[in-house]
DNA sequence: ACAATTTTGCAATTATGTTGCAAATATTAT
DNA sequence: ATAATATTTGCAACATAATTGCAAAATTGT
């Protein structure tokens, strides 16, 4: 079970510790995407908070998980869903913040749409959040 | 000069102070959005950081200027168009942020796209930001 | 000009994020 | 399995960012 988990940290060049493990645990069975402060919480056994920010930042590096923007200085993590290369990531879907769960969901199969910039802009690269109500808490 | 930020102030029943008027002088001339630590360097009198904040927030909240999600825990502040309803913001531009020089642009006439979500999800609001290299960097 | 209300500034507190370094753990080679 | 090497962790210290309560100051309406 746990041994999925392990082979995408060896194919990512990575030590196969506890911590690492366990924070990976949780995104696979998260509702949605995490912050720091939930990994904090949630982890069974305590991780220290520095371990939890250098650990978010390599995965982030090797393109495990992604960051959410947020319009209040809280931002999240959740999975990549294919491997993002190394140092470039290629997630370019919608995220989905509930206004009433306030959970946050990666909505994979809804892409960004390119918009036509004013001229002189160069794009990189997009991104798109909307907030509104869940599939769950609308029923 | 000034008169036009008093009536703005007065238009949304704030008592005419100092700090706001010099907070909303500010965003007049700002080339793009600002962020609080932007206020606090740029202010001529220096103002307290509580005052930033809370002036940030009651601007905020009566419509006058919008926040824009960031993915590096930096939130940044610009004013709303066309005055906002007071708690209804309709700020659907698109945001564009210098990769090279990081500045923030509200790009007022390149309008959000619509997406099309799962089943179940209703959306109030879209927020898009669209990183790269703005009309001046690339020169 | 006065009374009522709002806003400010300070101090204290809490939350968030970063860095250096020694100890602990994991990996590699023997 | 063990030793040598490399990586990762946890702690302490520090730095920055944000929030709250409250008394003093400023603003507003009469």
């Amino acid at each position: 079970m746990s041994e999925a988990i392990r082979e995408l940290l060896k194919k990512n060049h990575m030590s196969v510790t506890d911590s690492r493990l366990q924070i990976l645990d949780l995104f696979y069975h998260a509702p949605g995407a995490l912050a720091h402060a939930d990994i904090e919480k949630k982890a069974s056994d305590k991780i220290d908070r520095v371990t939890i920010y250098r650990t978010l930042q390599t995965f982030e590096e090797k393109g495990i998980i992604h960051t959410i923007p947020s319009a209040d200085n809280s931002v999240k993590y959740a999975l990549c869903k294919d491997q993002c290369a190394e140092g470039h990531h290629h997630d370019n879907h919608v995220h989905f913040v509930c206004d009433n769960c306030s959970k946050t969901i990666c909505l994979d199969d809804v892409l960004v749409p390119e918009v036509k910039l004013p001229g002189g802009f160069e794009p990189h690269q997009s991104n798109m959040v909307v907030n509104g109500l869940c599939n769950e808490c609308r029923s």
